[in-house]
RNA sequence: GGCUCGGUGGCAGAGUGGUUAUGCAGCGGACUGCAACUCCGUGUACGCCGGUUCGAUUCCGACCCGAGCCUCCA
């Protein structure tokens, strides 16, 4: 079954076909280390993850590749204001970006290329560019010139006309035309910067992409992702740079996540909203954010909140309910993805909101399976679940995981057993205040014909 | 101002030119000692106004409302 994906560039959605057939490349934009993550950077982490796992069911090879920004003007401030050194900085937030996208289940990309390991590239293709006569130097930087690319702006759908109308920002006096963007620029007194041939500086933002890009996965690339506001001005000048200096195409699909609200607001640090992911797992499970995530299209606003937060968490205790009642049936992990509906829907432009609803169509059907037919639906919901990042660990493990501060699974099985006793003796008050008071203490019991089961609510 | 994208039942959230999305919550019932779990049943939802059509939430146009981008913010 053929995989849909929305192309940006031309605004719909397309059967999705790598140059080299087997073999996928996609490159995400990925972190800028000088601070935390936030749920927003989280979304095309985890979206991008997830098609990585969907594609892997497609094509022999997949080659992920999510860049580290470890050069740029936040950084060096993060450094200035910490008083402390820029390695430092983007050591420590490579490190921690890491882990908690590791929390969210998001699987290491193939290749994590640092903007600081591939200086020469960039200079490389700055160089290019100026040969060409699609950049020029003035002032100590090198700009890309917008005027001399025919079709600039044709990913965002914009014209340099609209953009002249548009401008609010006032023009460098080097700038040729407003338009124009940095390519290479000097360092100041103390920041980092590397020997060019316009003097010391560093790269401009958008360089980094295109040269890791074509250093690491060729000219043309299948598939481009990363946060809408990206498509302008970011995807746009990689897009500039890489088909002037290089021709051809550069990507074939661009993909873009929409914008995560916080209870209905941007998030912003004007607002003082931004969650970060760190914060989140104080409160919530990884498993738990992944899922709230995955909850909405990736192409729709997604407003995180509580009443959202908790409900991903109540239908995965759901989801993990129905699997531990299948615990100990064996598997038959032999399932065709072909025609599955779960699967259909995350070929379909990774509909995952779809794709979770199928899932509780398999959970409705395993409930209502007769034997023989139960490690097949077990081992779709599996699979299903493995596509999404979800539904993968032990179900005890989800449903009576234990964060320490709660009561101990010891006394929750004395407990069981007291109030077994009761019932035995037709002790119903006092079973039935057993039951209460360990809901007191968020433990759910269900009682079923194999004996009483709980987990913790 | 320019360029995009949206407005779906109490909430979350898909989708479609004519048939139940799904989940949560609610209501009724089954199961249960009572519950929980599970199962069955249950809701005249598609911003407003026109148009096209046998028929529009779904296509077209206007309008109202909201969001994003317009030089480094996912």
């Amino acid at each position: 079954m053929a995989l849909k994906l929305y192309n940006t560039l031309g605004g719909k959605k397309e059967v999705f076909e790598p140059i080299e057939p087997g073999v996928v490349k996609m490159y995400v934009c990925g972190p800028t280390v000088y601070n935390l993550a936030h749920i927003g950077n989280a979304r095309p982490v985890v979206v991008f993850d997830t098609l990585f796992r969907l594609l892997q069911t497609h094509f022999d090879e997949v080659i992920y590749a999510r860049n580290i920004t470890d050069v740029d003007d936040k950084i060096i401030a993060a450094a200035r204001e910490g008083n402390r050194s820029i390695e430092s900085v983007t050591e420590e937030f490579t490190a921690r970006y890491r882990e908690d996208m590791g929390e969210l289940n998001a699987l290491p990309p193939t290749l994590e290329p640092h903007a600081t390991h591939n200086i020469a590239p960039m200079i490389a293709l700055t160089e290019k560019l100026i040969e060409k006569g699609h950049a020029y130097a003035a002032e100590g930087h090198v700009l890309f010139a917008v005027e001399s690319m025919a079709d600039y702006g044709k990913l965002s759908g914009r014209s340099l006309d609209d953009m002249l109308a548009g401008a609010r920002v006032e023009v460098a006096s080097y700038k040729r035309h407003p338009g124009d963007f940095v390519l290479w620029k000097p360092a100041k007194e103390g920041e980092p910067g590397w020997d060019s041939p316009w003097g010391f500086g560093r790269p401009g933002w958008h360089l980094e992409c295109s040269a890791m890009i074509r250093e690491h996965l060729g000219e043309t690339i299948d598939i481009h992702g990363g946060g809408r506001d990206l498509i302008f001005p970011h995807h746009e000048n990689e897009i500039a740079q890489s088909r002037c200096a290089h021709g051809g195409d550069y990507v074939r699909y661009w993909m873009h996540n929409a914008y995560i609200d916080i209870d209905g607001e941007k998030m912003s640090k004007s607002l003082g909203n931004v969650r970060t992911v760190r914060d989140l797992l104080q409160k919530y499970r990884g498993e738990t954010l992944r899922f709230a995530l995955l909850s909405a299209h990736y192409r729709s606003p997604l407003n995180f909140s509580a009443e959202v937060l908790e409900q991903a968490d109540a239908t995965l205790t759901s989801l993990y309910n129905t699997l531990r009642e299948v615990d100990d049936i064996p598997l038959d992990m032999e399932v065709q993805l072909a025609g599955e509906p779960f699967y259909e829907a995350l070929n379909d432009d990774l509909n995952t909101p779809v794709a979770i609803a199928e899932i509780h169509a398999l959970a409705k059907q395993l409930h209502k399976a007769a034997d023989e037919e139960k490690p097949a639906l077990k081992a779709k919901i599996l699979v299903a679940g493995n596509l999404l990042g979800i539904l993968n660990q032990h179900p005890e493990d989800w449903l009576q995981g234990d964060d320490g501060e709660g009561i101990s699974a010891e006394d929750v099985e004395a407990a069981i057993q007291a109030r077994q006793d009761a019932k035995a003796a037709k002790d119903y008050a006092r079973a039935d205040a057993i039951r209460e008071e360990l809901l007191q203490q968020g433990v759910v019991l269900e009682d079923s014909r194999e004996g009483t089961k709980w987990r913790r609510g």
